[in-house]
DNA sequence: GCGGGTTTGTTACAGTGTATCACCGCCAGA
DNA sequence: TCTGGCGGTGATACACTGTAACAAACCCGC
């Protein structure tokens, strides 16, 4: 349940995500807008969570500047089609690794020193979470689990520089 | 595990919290300044999460007025104390409930409508948590586990209306 | 072509957070 | 006692994040 899966997959699943997203656009009958894919496309290019300004800069280009409020828009738009998670405690983006369940939890992992998002799931985290508000008597409509730390790629590199 | 045992001994831990972040600043070598009393008192007296500049604003009188890096430099101190908390999802600020174990995970669980943030925590979701991260090769630093939904008194207040 | 929805551009602004420097109070050490 | 350092505070300025409001462009069906 990883994007690291064949190591360095990541680059080369922007083009990847672009195909995936016109098709669930066009299966929902909603518009991939050009602005709508270059936001995308930006977003996917890094695995490092981005900024809505970093963003609006990169797609900007002398003559034509791209305003951070359109990519707001774009990324709203990005994240109700479940194509981009926002990394609430960056204020940063990241693209979606996969398609999820509707409402099924994921958990970002988020390397402090390399800045990379990965992004996983686990049932038993689930699972233990819904028994925990329901013992609380809460009824969720929305969680994130956001974990900062060391990847196993940065641990490495750390242990022979 | 949750702070509204008694129900609504929510308002009268305010007290008692200055009296806990006293003795923990005391007995650590720490000041607990007046600035840093104010601030504490400010988020302790609800148990909304309160952004910095409510709290600036709430502790400014005419003619002394607090500035919100104030604010901000004591609530980063509180924080370091774990005396309070950061809500990512909301930009704000909760007192903290009861002391944690160091690195004990805590799950905040937000009410959309009353705007109460409570606290809990389990020990099922954290040992899935951390078998999910050993497997992904990943060492925490710091996790945060928000959830966003509607608190038990509010489903009830709707129900009977 | 017309009317109505959606998307985008533009401007302005509100909210959140940090950098910097100056000043004050306190305390250790000469 | 003086002095130098250190932590805390005040004040200003600024950077970053996000939204409101309105106008213009676009698309699509009628």
């Amino acid at each position: 349940m990883h994007r690291h899966e064949g190591h360095d997959a990541c680059r080369s699943d922007a083009p990847d995500m672009l195909a995936r997203a016109e098709a669930l656009c066009r299966e929902r009958g909603l518009q991939f807008t050009p602005l709508r894919r270059d936001v995308l496309e930006a977003v996917a290019e890094s695995d490092k969570a981005q900024g809505a300004y970093d963003i609006a800069e990169r797609l900007s280009a002398p003559g034509k500047r791209v305003a951070p409020v359109s990519v707001y828009r774009a990324l709203d738009f990005l994240m109700e089609q479940g194509l981009v998670h926002r990394i609430a405690s960056r204020n940063a983006f990241i693209p979606c690794a996969h398609g999820h369940a509707p409402g099924e939890g994921v958990i970002f992992l988020i390397c402090r020193s390399c800045g990379a998002v990965d992004e996983t799931s686990s049932a038993d985290v689930e699972g233990g979470l819904e028994r925990t508000l329901e013992r609380a008597g809460f009824t969720p409509t929305h969680s994130i689990l956001e974990v900062e730390g060391d990847c196993g790629a940065c641990r490495e590199r750390e242990r022979t520089p």
